[in-house]
DNA sequence: GTTGGTATCTGTGGA
DNA sequence: AGATACCAAC
């Protein structure tokens, strides 16, 4: 048997080795499913598939990144020629390549949420319709469900029942706003998060030039994560990446659908935003005809036994679910403790408190711990009590690097000068800095331009304004146009430090001395930097696509990035974040903090059940997260929206039988609490250090004697320099003369083998 | 067109 | 509480 096959147990071999056909494997948490997923890819990878033919899709990068990793574990440096990652991700690289077939440009742009809000705005405002009833945020949810089930504005319309719904909601015109807002990406030549599905699913059903066929065939074996997480629009997508046809267009049977499927029903937490847990029975149902295998996985490896019962127990609160039993047998373990506080402040101080006592006792390092809260917003107590005891955290969620504002700024400007088109970022930069066009000239142009269907750029060439204006106007353009022109020659980071210049925002942020103004300096400067990076940047990680160093595609990279993309786990520190970004990880001790009615679960969802199962779910994840340790807290009273609010305990807690719970003395503990007030353990640098993009990657050469040869007089054999990587040995060299790859050993570093493409290698002859 | 101050609202989750 | 929209004054 493979080394690696005896690592499984025998339910997780068996989904392994059921390599051809359809399989869905049910994975309770923490019984493995990651490791069966990646062994099943190498495994494949042994038996002789090629790495290109296999598709694995996930849903955060993190994922993606953590399978790829412990893929090459195991098959080394081939797991970088693996198709996998996010469905985003993968989508819009497949969109990149094909989206001019069906009448995009292959630069669009994508629009972020904050993109796509702004446009809903605009569409509304020029509607006239009343903004309070037509909230952008509740409309946007509401096209990104139709999208989601492939709901076209046609078929919305149609859509008697959806119809019906909005006139209940006293919006009747929603439709209207969701055609014209297609309408409008599709003259930006920009695609939303949810087109970038959407699209994917329009190409492969129209089909054009057999692309259905092209990607068939490419994808011989296909793998999906968090299964229970994905709407019917990526399972459409999926079923019609295996619905293989003959030439007559029936059904080919001589192929097998090589799909599996990994999920947990009970960790469906997205039904909010379109998933649905139906996939999981449909896909059972529709691929019985296949030989489908299903394997459930039930042993739970990572906690102690009262934490699995007080799970099971909660769980079985939930109507729906497919019947399994978790089990482990890690010992009975501590019980789960739950504190009671009479305010929110206390909440965080005492949870602070236990912090350090499970430190002192138990020797837990920080990065071992994870306060887990319903909503963002809860994070401030506890990170004011951490940073009193000197306890280094660190915040997850909220807005990413690449969402704050001079960020996004300098961006649009990127964005306008590869997409004129685009219309969310010209109206970010077009008067900004103030260069005198304000609100009235925009309108004039953005109506010109909706009257005569043409874009905005388009539009601010004809129109007519005041001489002043005019003459504004003339300047950004030739300004813009300017860029445009560089983007062939320059590389990407000089243009961007062109653009900061040039632009007037490198000198109205250096004007700005304040605390925040040299905040977003200092933010300007790493994007830069990582520009900078990103064009130097001369290894392969991605071996489908080979690296690509125009502006465009570092747009493309970066809009995909989300808030938990920023790892830097040099530093210990303890772990604040939403329950929700907290699937898929484990703590040695978890805090879920804010157990009360209307918190969580949410006042949202309180009054259906459907939702009220999704927040026992959730509560569900958040407890499984736990290994060894887990403390419940609530609070009688909170501020909440600038004002007390008074919560009962969660109906959660009463879910948990008592023998699971230890209930904490307030009083005894109190006392306690003074005490440790005086010792505070491991000091060191204060905890909020609100995240900054890591700053460039450590050299192992030095700068100023180092001395590129040009990359055409790289051997094979030769020892060779590398500014990043230090000192290495070219073992082999393949591709054809300009698209010549290196694997070179680089002894100095932990993974020393990489693929460096030598048209953009800096290497110094040794 | 720009600025600054006031009124109003909104309030979950995230790729 | 904080963000955003709106309006009057410059």
């Amino acid at each position: 048997m493979k080394s690696y096959l005896k690592e499984l147990n025998e339910v997780q071999r068996k989904a392994v080795l059921h390599t051809e056909g359809p399989v869905l494997v049910i994975a309770g948490p923490g019984s493995g499913k990651t490791r069966v997923l990646t062994y099943r890819i190498a495994h494949l990878i042994e038996e002789g598939a090629a790495p290109w033919e296999i598709l694995s899709l996930t849903f955060t990068n993190k994922a993606a990144r953590e399978m790829k990793e412990r893929i090459s574990k195991v098959v080394g440096n081939k797991a970088n020629q693996v198709w996998a990652g996010t469905f985003h991700s993968i989508f819009a690289r497949i969109l990149r390549v094909e989206a001019d077939k069906i009448g995009y440009p292959t630069n669009f742009t994508i629009y972020d949420t904050e993109d796509s809000k702004n446009v809903l705005k605009t569409i509304i405002k020029n509607m006239n319709l009343d903004k309070n009833v037509y909230v952008a945020n509740a409309i946007k949810n509401r096209i990104s469900s139709a999208k989601s089930n492939l709901i076209t504005p046609k078929a919305y319309r149609e859509d008697s029942e959806l119809m019906q719904q909005d006139k209940a909601s006293k919006r009747p015109h929603l439709h209207l706003i969701y055609e014209q807002y297609v309408k409008r990406c599709r003259t930006a030549g920009a695609m939303d998060f949810d087109d970038l599905l959407f699209q994917l699913f329009r190409l492969l059903y129209q089909n054009p030039d057999n692309v259905l066929q092209k990607y068939q065939d490419r994808f011989k074996y296909i793998l999906v994560d968090e299964f229970q997480d994905t709407n019917f629009l990526q399972y459409s997508i999926i079923r019609k990446l295996v619905d293989y046809r003959n030439e007559k267009g029936e059904p080919d049977q001589t192929r097998s659908k090589n799909i599996c499927v990994v999920g947990d029903d009970a960790q469906s937490i997205y039904a909010f935003r379109g998933a649905t847990i139906e996939n999981i029975l449909d896909f059972e149902k529709e691929f019985k005809k296949y030989n489908i295998g299903i394997y459930k996985l039930e042993q739970n490896y990572r906690s102690t036994d009262h934490i699995v019962q007080a799970a099971n127990e909660v769980i079985t609160h939930n109507s729906k679910q497919i019947p399994k039993e978790i089990w482990s047998d890690k010992g009975e373990g501590e019980r789960i403790r739950v504190i009671k506080s009479v305010t929110d402040g206390e909440e965080g101080k005492r949870v602070a408190d236990t912090i350090v006592e499970q430190k002192n006792r138990y020797h837990l390092k920080n990065s071992e711990i994870a306060i887990l809260y319903r909503t963002n917003s809860q994070s401030r107590v506890f990170e004011e009590s951490l940073r009193r005891y000197n306890i280094l955290y660190k915040v997850y969620g909220g807005l990413s690097f690449y969402q704050r504002k001079e960020v996004k700024d300098l961006i649009a400007y990127l964005r306008l000068i590869v997409n004129p088109r685009d219309e969310e970022a010209l109206r970010r930069v077009i008067n900004y800095p103030k260069r005198g066009i304000g609100a009235s000239s925009i309108d004039k142009i953005s109506l010109l331009a909706a009257q005569n269907g043409i874009t905005m750029w388009e539009a601010m060439g004809q129109v007519s304004l005041s001489k002043r204006a005019t003459n504004a106007i003339g300047d950004f353009r030739n300004m813009i146009g300017a860029f445009t022109k560089k983007t062939d020659g320059a590389n990407a980071y000089e243009l961007a430090t062109l653009v900061a210049r040039q632009s007037g925002i490198l000198a109205l942020l250096k004007a700005d001395n304040s605390v925040e103004g040299m905040g977003r300096m200092e933010n300007i400067n790493s994007l830069l930097d990582g520009i900078k990076d990103f064009v130097e940047n001369d290894e392969i990680i991605d071996e489908a696509t080979l690296p690509d160093k125009t502006l465009s595609s570092y747009l493309q990279n970066i809009a995909l990035h989300t808030a938990l993309d920023n790892e830097d786990d040099t530093e210990d520190y303890v772990t604040l974040m939403s329950v929700h970004s907290a699937k898929g990880l484990e703590f040695k001790s978890v805090f879920v903090v804010g157990l009360e009615d209307k918190l969580f679960p949410s006042f949202m969802s309180m009054d259906s059940a459907e939702q009220l199962d999704e927040e026992r779910r959730l509560f569900y994840v958040a407890i499984t997260r736990a290994e060894q340790f887990l403390t419940l807290t609530f609070a009688n009273s909170r501020y909440q929206f600038g004002q007390m609010r008074y919560n009962d305990p969660s109906r959660f807690l009463q879910e948990i039988s008592p023998k699971h719970l230890e209930i904490a003395n307030p009083i005894s503990n109190r006392n306690k609490t003074q005490e440790r007030n005086a010792t505070p353990l491991n000091s060191g640098i204060k905890g909020n250090f609100k995240r900054v993009r890591p700053t460039a990657p450590v050299l192992r050469a030095d700068p100023a004697t180092f001395k590129p040869h040009p990359s055409s007089e790289i051997k094979e054999g030769m020892k060779v320099l590398h500014l990043k990587f230090g000192e290495g040995k070219v073992t082999t060299i393949d591709g054809a003369a300009d698209s010549r790859v290196a694997t070179i050993f680089f002894q100095g570093i932990d993974d020393p083998e990489r693929r460096i493409m030598l048209k953009f290698a800096k290497l110094q002859i040794l």
